[in-house]
DNA sequence: TTCTAAATCAGAACGGCGTTCAAAGTTTGT
DNA sequence: ACAAACTTTGAACGCCGTTCTGATTTAGAA
């Protein structure tokens, strides 16, 4: 790599981190161009030599926030035995809270609406990472299935009910899986997807620390409709 | 009311349709003072007389939207009987999310980031409207829980636990209502809330019909979780 | 090494935005 | 009839993303 390149992978790597100052300290609108520019002692022009409209930065940006969710996440689960599939779960689910509290404007950047107007490309703007959740799901689900297949609520799903590109890639790592543990696992996704984000954006009492209380409580009873014991487990807040 | 406040009205009612039509028809941003001064035939600034400022204007559709939620999902709970608890879990849950697919905006407007640079009053938005919400739901939650506690996962909660707003009027409305039924309230509305803000956010496979019936399942599952029989139900969609 | 082509930058410009302000126009009540 | 209140306009300020022109710097081939 040439002293050439070496520049340019530096100044967009400023770019970026600049953004995600602007981004956590004044929210989505903060994230400008000219400010960047301003920041950097750049015209606000001079950043389209590194990225082809404003709305391709954000795409980065959440491209990097989502890896790291997810690395934080797996390696949150990894901390956890394997054959203790509860731990596990109840791993996955505090890890996705805590970072979304840690990182509200990120968690709103790939959940919510990211910024004004602006546009995910086609596929979502972090394909690779929102695979990588899925399939982390999907890896908990599987575990907990033998377990939970019998308490399961009977709704047939059919591999069709699926994006041919997501069960492709689901049957390929567990080929032995049935749809409706697919369906669990994009179901466990929402229970915890919910309260976090009613939680972040405020719609919860907005007081005290119940909210971690009101979560613990969620993935307790999510553990229990699996089927899992969970009667020894009770202060991993 | 004298002519000069009809045509007030009349004035300001005519700028929250052309809002919200804006807002339907080009998302969030096309929401802007000037685009709906041009549309009336009126310099944008004008508007500053009707709305003390474009997040005034935006609290209003807020509040008008929310309200429009909960009046549809109020009515489709209350053409369900009311000692038939499980079915009108059901009609409220599947209320919400018709009303959210077909208001995507209006849902992003309530529960996401809004609009670029908006910025909630204090008390939320629609202080009103959520009370509403809570309300209703806890209103579901009380009729389940004599079925319900038995089945609930034990984890304290404590009436501290809550904002003393939102408590005092549920003991107000539920003087018998332990806090552990409430907080089953809110997990009842994250469940809900999950996986519609997942699939209105396009996180969901965005592909063939799925989510409805993946929805439903999850509304099955949380009846389930609540020791209500649901055997019979099956095609509500 | 010299020369050409590419990459990088500044700065002006366009049209959009929310908001403010002074001035003109209109309605109301006295 | 007239003063006070309200409504509206249009210009202005500063912000934004984006495009374009032209200058400057750099990289690689001759």
């Amino acid at each position: 790599m040439g002293r050439r390149a070496r520049l340019r992978a530096q100044t967009t790597a400023e770019i970026k981190a600049i953004a995600l100052k602007h981004l956590r300290e004044g929210g989505p609108d903060a994230v400008s161009l000219r400010a960047i520019g301003r920041e950097m002692g750049m015209s606000g022009s001079a950043i389209y030599s590194y990225f082809e409209t404003r709305d391709a930065l954000i795409t980065n940006l959440i491209n990097d926030i989502y890896t790291s969710l997810l690395d934080q996440v797996e390696t949150a689960r990894d901390a956890v035995a394997p054959d203790d599939v509860a731990g596990r779960i109840l791993a996955w689910g505090q890890a996705v809270r805590l970072w979304a509290l840690a990182n509200p404007e990120g968690f709103r950047l790939i959940y919510g609406d990211p910024v004004a107007g602006y546009h995910a490309p086609a596929g979502g703007p972090a394909p690779e990472a929102a695979k990588r959740a899925c399939l982390g799901l999907t890896e908990l689900a599987a575990a907990a299935w033998p377990h939970a297949k019998a308490t399961q609520v009977f709704t047939e799903h059919r591999w069709s009910d699926f994006s041919p590109g997501l069960a492709g890639t689901i049957r390929e790592h567990f080929p032995d899986l049935p749809p409706a543990a697919v369906a669990l696992a994009l179901r466990m996704w929402g229970r915890m997807h919910g309260l976090i984000s009613l939680e972040v954006y405020g719609h919860l009492g907005t007081q005290t620390g119940d909210p971690a209380k009101l979560y613990h409580t969620e993935l307790l009873d999510l553990l229990r409709s699996l089927g899992l014991d969970v009667g020894t487990l009770r202060s991993s807040t």
